[in-house]
DNA sequence: AGTGAAAAATCGGGCTG
DNA sequence: CAGCCCGATTTTTCACT
């Protein structure tokens, strides 16, 4: 975990957070360094765990799922594996956090309607009161740390 | 757009959120294609706008944000204007979605610290009620559609 | 789905502060 | 000594058939 980023560093995280397949050559461009250098940066960051992945971004609508919902759990007791066993099942559950607060956990839900998105609540109100709101839009989709 | 997707697309999909950074050769031999058929195919679901784009996945402890929180927004009014400046200018904000019900937003922001946190929502509880969850942990950290 | 030219990734070695 | 640059080899991409 190396918090030592430099300006050259973010610069780099900035454009593969952007475009994740850019040509490593094209990333020395852009970033004003030789094509091996960037690619020693990348490989850097890659190994200290400051870049986990890359991931094609895919358009939720456009697969089928037309509804997006957040779902707060509130959830009474410390047997966490029936949920677990939940969200492995259930891949429209797309994201959960466990959470301070009354609620104890917020999930994000995609549905291809909402007879679909009931299914989904249905199960996860098995396990505490579930309080469930429609996203209307995506006003910030998801950016990543320091993106403007 | 195109919500007609077999089984090969799936699989497509699949592996390019895994791993979006992966050759379309390498990606051709896991899903059982030639190269150029691989090729094809992602050309066509970027075309159709159902790969929206790539990104390289950052930790966001190792970049510095070691808090993590889920704010909820009561905005009265319709005035969205201001809200979108501020979206613009705290790239702490990672995600904001507008939803249905009592809280008209609900926001993801990163944090390096509690006393950071603080100013952000001192910020966002200029438009409204704030109410602020912090996240203990990513019980299921994002992951896109049709993904185990 | 196969082919060949262009481009990029990878690796080794040398340079500078 | 870490970080960068350069050039040769292997692999991938791209336009065309």
């Amino acid at each position: 975990m190396a918090g030592n980023l430099d300006a050259t560093d973010w610069a780099i995280l900035a454009e593969l957070q952007r475009d994740g397949r850019i040509p490593l050559t094209e990333l020395g461009r852009r970033v004003s360094l030789s094509a091996s250098a960037a690619t020693e940066r990348v490989k850097r960051l890659e190994a200290t765990g400051v870049i986990t992945g890359y991931a094609a971004r895919v358009d939720l609508a456009a697969v089928g799922y037309a509804v997006l919902a957040i779902v707060r759990l509130k959830y009474p007791g410390s047997r966490h594996e029936p949920l677990h066993r939940l969200l492995a099942e259930r891949t429209e559950i797309l994201e959960c956090v466990r959470v301070t607060g009354d609620d104890c956990y917020v999930l994000k839900v995609a549905a291809t309607g909402m007879h679909h998105l009931e299914e989904v609540v249905n199960d996860l109100a098995e396990f505490g009161s579930a309080n469930t709101n429609i996203v209307y839009s995506q006003t910030l989709p998801y950016r990543g740390p320091g993106l403007r």
